[in-house]
DNA sequence: TGTTTATGAGAGTCTTTTATCCAAAATAGG
DNA sequence: CCTATTTTGGATAAAAGACTCTCATAAACA
């Protein structure tokens, strides 16, 4: 898989978030149950994107965990970089360990290419964005359900 | 990884014959000795690709594996498919399961972009291309070596 | 016949990824 | 202060992937 099943995860979470209202804390059990992800893995995952920055969160009653900045600021790239680290962007096409520009091997120009499509796939697109193509055309978000999950929590449906 | 371990390996040993000169057999130990590969593991790595028509075998002294097609003629999709198969091509990248054309999620269109860029590298370039791009240039195959791991057999250096 | 070499099944190890569990800390509210 | 709620962080376990090795079989050769 292009990214990993927790950034996959993450990305949802994200995504979750950013059609909350802003600043609102939400708690993970909640976005577990809507996400159908498994709570603890869920929380695993939240914390680190709480230890890089992209969250923060707030224990207790009430307590939960929400996006520092807003929606529109935040680039996939963002969350992909927080769980997978750079090596998608930075990895070999043929596997090769400690490669240098200096000597590339011949695959290096088109696969640099391509990955610099994956890139700014993720650069260009935000959270924001994404709900908003999702909610528009009323697009999936898990394997069972769209978007709707996401209104449903907002809209009190 | 983009590429699964066992297919880079299995790429590296259809370069390693496509160098060779064209309809000898050479016995597995060879390759997995130069390429510094278990040579337990590249059997198995080779007999998907002579499973999957790219490569042929012939038993006993003198035998060995050879390509049934000629370099020029096998782009690295052939190779990649047969090892990896064609998930890399179709899969989703939001890792969303069952995922039809019809309710596309939003990161659609621009992932399927990115994936025709690999796919695209993958078909234009062939094994011959690449061996021929090494050894002009002398880059790099594996970690340690370069090309001329090639040619040091070929040539009886 | 005996040696070489691929085939195919399979067991075993090691590492990474994915997932689960639990005790501790923080917070809210009674 | 007490209790319920919720995140944190450490530890563990299950699953998948990446190898390694063995063995029995078959084909080719000499
Ligand atoms: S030069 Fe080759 S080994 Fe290095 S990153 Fe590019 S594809 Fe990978
Ligand atoms: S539509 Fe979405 S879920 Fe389907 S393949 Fe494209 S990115 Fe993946």
């Amino acid at each position: 898989m292009l990214l990993s099943k927790s950034c996959v995860y993450g990305l949802r979470a994200a995504l979750f978030l950013a059609n909350q209202e802003h600043g609102k804390f939400i708690p993970i059990r909640q976005m577990s149950d809507k996400l159908e992800i498994s709570f603890h893995f869920l929380t695993k995952i939240l914390q680190q994107l709480t230890a890089e920055g992209i969250l923060e969160s707030f224990k207790g009653p009430n307590g939960g965990v929400r996006l520092i900045k807003r929606g529109e600021q935040i680039p996939l790239i963002d969350v992909v970089l927080a769980i997978d680290g750079s090596e998608l962007l930075t990895e070999c096409a043929l596997g090769l360990p400690g490669c240098g520009v200096k000597e590339p091997c011949p695959l290096h120009d088109k696969w640099a290419e391509a990955r610099d499509g994956i890139r700014s796939m993720l650069e260009e697109s935000t959270l924001t964005e994404l709900v908003q193509k999702g909610r528009d055309e009323n697009l999936r978000l898990t394997s069972e359900n769209g978007f709707d999950i996401l209104f449903e929590v907002k809209e009190g449906v």
